[in-house]
RNA sequence: GGCGUUGUAGCCAAGUGGUAAGGCACGAGUCUGCAAAACUCUGAUUCGGCGGUUCGAAUCCGCCCAACGCCU
């Protein structure tokens, strides 16, 4: 049995991913699927660099900017949205073509994750940030180690994420994150993913980047962010954004205009670094120069899938 | 022209006679429920230059160079 095609178009921020994969679209009867987990949120258009009607040209695209700033949202619930969306547009005898920068978003697709149904208690993990902050973080290592010993052979003792989470999954399933990770990998990947990615040379991707942010601050990025802040109270995620914060340090006076930017720019950059790290792991991963021509991209691409 | 201050990695910077802290950036990497997050690794045979004192100098002395400040 052949399994549909899924094409991928990954790479770094500002490598051109959306003009790319529009034309793409438009050339196969294809439909997008977002992988970018700060574009998923409405209402953070600027700032995300979401495609925009315009951009689009018509070509639909699926989970992105449905999400409000205030609502918790996680790679769990990216896979299923993410899958909802390619059997969509797979029933419409579409090809499906999932764009995006955010690595782990990507991997939890073609590595076929499986996220099962827990609860997070969110006590529990105010708890251990408790403990955390009162006893100090080494108390909780040693915890996790006692547990999940071999999950702890590759989590810093600095590591305050990774080392509550060995906690809660263990506090929320009974299960050890190694145990559990296991049980994730299913052994059949229903597609056949084609994975592109995009590079090009780092001194002109940086200078796109803070060209980029430049043409943010003049589209109105202060704005936008103010607006959010005063339409929202919390944001478990959302806030985390790449220059939504740095705006937010702004406004609140910690940072100069001149400062605000220079570090949305630096960041960007070093964002771009981390992202090109994740896409260069998949083996699988076929790279295409984000400075040619897009049709000989696409052409690239036609020739691959077959 | 005179006096003074400073000169340590790409940047900021500690170190004042005993064999070059630290931070940031850059680069590399990790990544399974906050991921545009979080975390890890990585740099000076050498302290503006030359010479001197000393067992030993980034540290003391002399000269030179550069920057800044003040004076004439």
């Amino acid at each position: 049995m052949n399994k549909p095609k899924v094409i991928v178009i990954c790479g770094p921020t500002a490598s051109g991913k959306t003009a790319l994969s529009i034309e793409l679209a438009k050339k196969i009867d294809g439909e997008i699927v977002s992988a970018d987990s700060m574009q998923i949120y409405k209402k953070m258009d600027i700032g995300s660099a979401k495609p925009t009607e315009e951009e689009m040209q018509g070509i639909k695209h699926y989970v992105l900017d449905f999400v409000e700033p205030s609502q918790r949202y996680s790679v769990a619930n990216y896979k299923k949205d993410a899958i909802d969306a390619i059997e969509k547009i797979l029933k419409k005898g579409k090809t499906p073509i999932v764009v995006g920068g955010t690595g782990l978003y990507i991997n939890s697709l073609i590595d076929e994750i499986e996220y099962t149904d827990i609860n997070i208690d969110e006590e529990y993990r105010k708890k251990l940030e408790d403990i955390a902050n009162k006893e100090g973080l080494e108390k909780l290592y040693e915890e996790a180690k006692k547990i999940d010993p071999e999950a702890m052979k590759k989590i810093s003792v600095n590591d305050k994420k990774r080392i509550l989470r060995v906690l809660e999954i263990y506090h929320d399933t009974g299960k050890t994150k190694t145990q559990q990770e296991i049980e994730s990998r299913k052994k059949e990947i229903f597609y056949d993913y084609k994975v592109f990615a995009i590079n090009m040379d780092r001194q002109l991707l940086y200078s796109r980047i803070n060209l980029r942010v430049d043409k943010m601050i003049e589209q109105g990025l202060i704005e936008e962010v103010r607006q959010i802040l005063e339409e929202y109270k919390s944001f478990p995620t959302a806030m985390q954004a790449l220059g939504y914060k740095e705006v937010k340090e702004y406004l609140e006076g910690i940072l100069t205009k001149e400062e605000m930017i220079e570090k949305i720019k630096q960041e960007t950059r070093r964002y771009a670094k981390r992202q090109l790290t994740w896409f260069r792991r998949n083996k699988q991963t076929i790279w295409l120069e984000g400075t040619a021509k897009i049709q000989d991209n696409i052409n690239i691409i036609l020739e691959e899938i077959g």
